[in-house]
DNA sequence: GTGAAAGCGCTAACAC
DNA sequence: GTGTTAGCGCTTTCAC
C-alpha cells in the first residue's frame, strides 16, 4: 500500500515544469533527477524533486523524450500470425528480452500477406521504433522495404545469411536429422515427410536433413507431402501420407502444428501412435507436450534466439555490425516416436 | 515495382523542412498535404509536395506528431501471457481492430504477476498510449493503477461491471450452461467440473452455470477439481477427477487448455473419449479443433470483443461514457461430447 | 550544484 | 492557397 497520489488541482497532465515549480528548482534539475544524470544533484535537492514527482503524480512524456533523443525505446515485431503458437512463444520471449532492456514492443501481424508485411514495416519506421524484428512471410524476405526504411532490423527464422542484415535462425537440417535418426533408431525403414511450404521455392533445411539422415542410414526416401505449416495443413498431409502406396511407418512433420493435425488424421484412420505410426516433429511448442500421444519434437531455443535478436538490434544502434546467427536445436523425446 | 527511393545526400533523417525546401513551399503546406488538411492545397502544389516526399523518402516523425497532438495513436495491451492461445488469438484480433483505426499496438505480458501488470500499465501510460486493454491476472483488477494513470482503459475478460471503467466479457454462466446441458442431453448424470482458479476468491460464472444446468435437470453435482487454467492444470485435474470416488462419465473443463491436459490424463488412464469419458470445454481456440478427439467447446466471440474493446478506447478519447458489455457465446459441437 | 535556453519535428492558428 | 510562427515536453550545453 503506497500513499495514494494527490492529483494537482490544475488541469492537464503534469509536466516537468510543474514539478520544477513545486520543488523550487529548474527544469534541468528535474531532468537530472529523473534520468540520473548527466549532472549530479545534491541529495537534499533530489529529495525535494522526488517528493514533488510523487505528490504531483508526474510521469515523463515519452513522446517528448523520443523526439528529443531520436529514439522511442521501442522495438517492432512483425510476424505472420501471433496466434500461431510458435510466434506467440517467440513474441513472449522477445517482449521479455526487450523489456529487460527498457524497450517496449509494438506488434504487427502480416497474416501471410506480403503487402501487409510491408505496410507494417513502414508503419513501424514512421513510429520511430529503434529496430524491427521481422519473421517474414517470405522465405527470402523482401529486403528493400527494410533498406529504404533505414532502420536496424533482424530477420527471424532465417537460415541463410542476408549480407548487410542481422539474421537469426536455427540449424533446420541438423534438427531434422536428429529427429529422423531417432526414428531410424526405432527401426523404421520407411519414413515419410510432412513438409511445410514456403512462398519461395528454395528447399527448406528440414527437407535436406530428412534426406540426409535417410541416405546416411542407407534407407530409401519415404513419401513426401507438401502442405501448409498449420494444423489443417498437417491434417491433409496425414491423410495423403496414409493413402500413399507405400505407406510409411513413421513420419517427420516440419512443425508441431502440422504434427498435431497429422495426429488427428492418423487417429481418424484408426491407427495407433506410435504403434502403427510413429511421429516426430519440429518446434518444441507447449502444445506438443499435451497432444496424444505427447510429441517427440525438435526444440528451438526460442528464448536465446529472442535475446540475441533484441541484442543485435540494440547493438546496431551502437554501430555494431550485422551478423548471422544460427542456433542449435535439441531433441525432446516423448512418446510419439515409440519411446516409452 | 516502384521507383527506388533516392536518398538525399545530406545526412540525418529527412524532415518536413527538407521536403518544403525541395518542393519550394512552406512547411505548413507539407503538413496540409501529409494530413489531408486542415487547409486545402492547390493540386499542382500538392503534386510537387508528393514528388518531393517520394524523392526524398520522407517519413513523418511520429514522436513529434505525438508530442504536438498529445496522442501517440497507439494502444497498449496487457495480458497475463501471450503464449496462452486464447490471449494470442485475442491479441491478433485486437491488433486487427486497432490497425483498422490507425492505431499501433504495444504488447505487455504480466506473467500472472500483479507487480509486473502494474509496471506494464505505468510503462504504457508513460509512453502516452491512448488507451490500454487489460486482461488482468486478478479476477477483480487493481483499478487504482489505472485510475492514477488517468488513461482510457478497457477491462477484458471481465464478467462484472466495474463502475467508471469500460469492461468487456462473455456470459460465462450462460456459456457453461449450454455446454453442460449438451452433456446432459447425451444422457450423462454424473458430470464433473475441472474449474480453473482465479487469484481472487469470487465464484467464476462457469461454476455457476455448471451448477445451474445440473440443478435444472434435477441432477446431483458431480465432483469439482480446482486447478490452473492451463494444460498442466487440466492434466492434474483430470487425474484427480478420474480418481474420485464417484468418477464422472463426463467433464466440463473451463478452458480449452485445461481440456487438452485433461484429455491426456484420460488417454493415459486408457479410457476412451467420448465413450467412457465425455468432455466439453470453454474458449473455442484453434487448438480445440485438432485435439483427439476434437473438442466440443463454448466459443467466445473474440473478434467482436476485440473490436468493441478498441472502439470503447477510441470512443473514450472522444468523451464517450465507460460501459460494460457482455457478449454471448456459442456452442461449437465436435466429437468429445459424444456427437458423431 | 543549479539554471537559462535552444531546439528535436510537427500542427494549426493566424496573417497575408 | 500559402506562409510564419508559437509551442507541445523534454534533454543538454553552456554559463554561473
Amino acid at each position: 500500500m503506497t500513499t495514494p497520489a494527490v492529483h494537482p488541482t490544475r488541469s492537464g497532465p503534469v509536466t516537468r515544469k510543474d514539478v520544477a515549480r513545486y520543488a523550487g528548482v529548474s527544469t534541468a534539475v528535474v531532468s537530472y533527477v529523473v534520468n540520473g544524470g548527466p549532472k549530479k544533484v545534491a541529495p537534499a535537492t533530489e529529495a525535494k524533486v522526488q517528493d514533488a514527482i510523487r505528490i504531483l503524480g508526474y510521469r515523463p512524456n515519452a513522446a517528448a523524450r523520443a523526439l528529443k533523443l531520436g529514439s522511442s525505446e521501442t522495438l517492432g515485431l512483425v510476424v505472420p500470425d501471433i496466434s500461431n503458437p510458435f510466434f506467440a512463444l517467440f513474441s513472449h520471449a522477445v517482449e521479455d528480452a526487450a523489456a529487460a532492456l527498457g524497450y517496449a514492443l509494438v506488434l504487427g501481424n502480416s497474416d501471410g500477406n506480403l503487402a501487409k508485411e510491408r505496410r507494417n514495416i513502414r508503419n513501424l519506421a514512421a513510429r520511430q521504433v529503434d529496430g524491427v524484428l521481422l519473421a517474414s512471410v517470405l522465405f527470402e524476405p523482401d529486403l528493400e522495404v527494410l533498406e529504404t526504411a533505414e532502420i536496424p532490423s533482424v530477420l527471424l527464422n532465417q537460415e541463410q545469411d542476408a549480407p548487410g542484415f542481422n539474421s537469426i535462425g536455427v540449424d533446420l537440417a541438423a534438427g531434422a536429422r536428429i529427429a529422423v535418426e531417432h526414428l531410424i533408431g526405432h527401426g523404421h525403414t520407411n519414413i515419410g515427410l510432412a513438409m511445410g511450404t514456403n512462398v519461395s521455392g528454395a528447399t527448406d533445411g528440414r527437407e535436406v536433413g530428412w534426406r540426409e539422415a535417410l541416405q546416411e542410414a542407407g534407407l530409401p526416401e519415404g513419401p513426401i507431402v507438401y502442405s501448409a505449416f498449420t494444423r489443417p495443413g498437417g491434417y491433409t498431409a496425414g491423410q495423403r501420407l496414409l493413402a500413399s502406396v507405400n505407406r510409411p511407418t513413421a513420419i517427420f512433420a516440419t512443425s508441431d502444428m502440422q504434427a498435431i493435425g497429422l495426429l488427428r488424421a492418423v487417429h481418424e484412420a484408426g491407427l495407433s501412435v506410435p504403434g502403427q505410426m510413429a511421429v516426430a516433429s519440429f518446434d518444441g511448442s507447449a502444445e506438443s507436450e499435451y497432444s496424444w500421444p505427447p510429441l517427440t519434437t525438435v526444440e528451438q531455443p526460442v528464448a536465446a534466439m529472442a535475446e540475441a535478436a533484441v541484442a543485435a538490434l540494440v547493438g546496431a544502434s551502437r554501430g555494431e555490425k550485422p551478423r548471422h546467427r544460427i542456433f542449435p536445436t535439441t531433441l525432446h523425446i516423448r512418446q510419439s516416436c515409440g519411446c516409452p
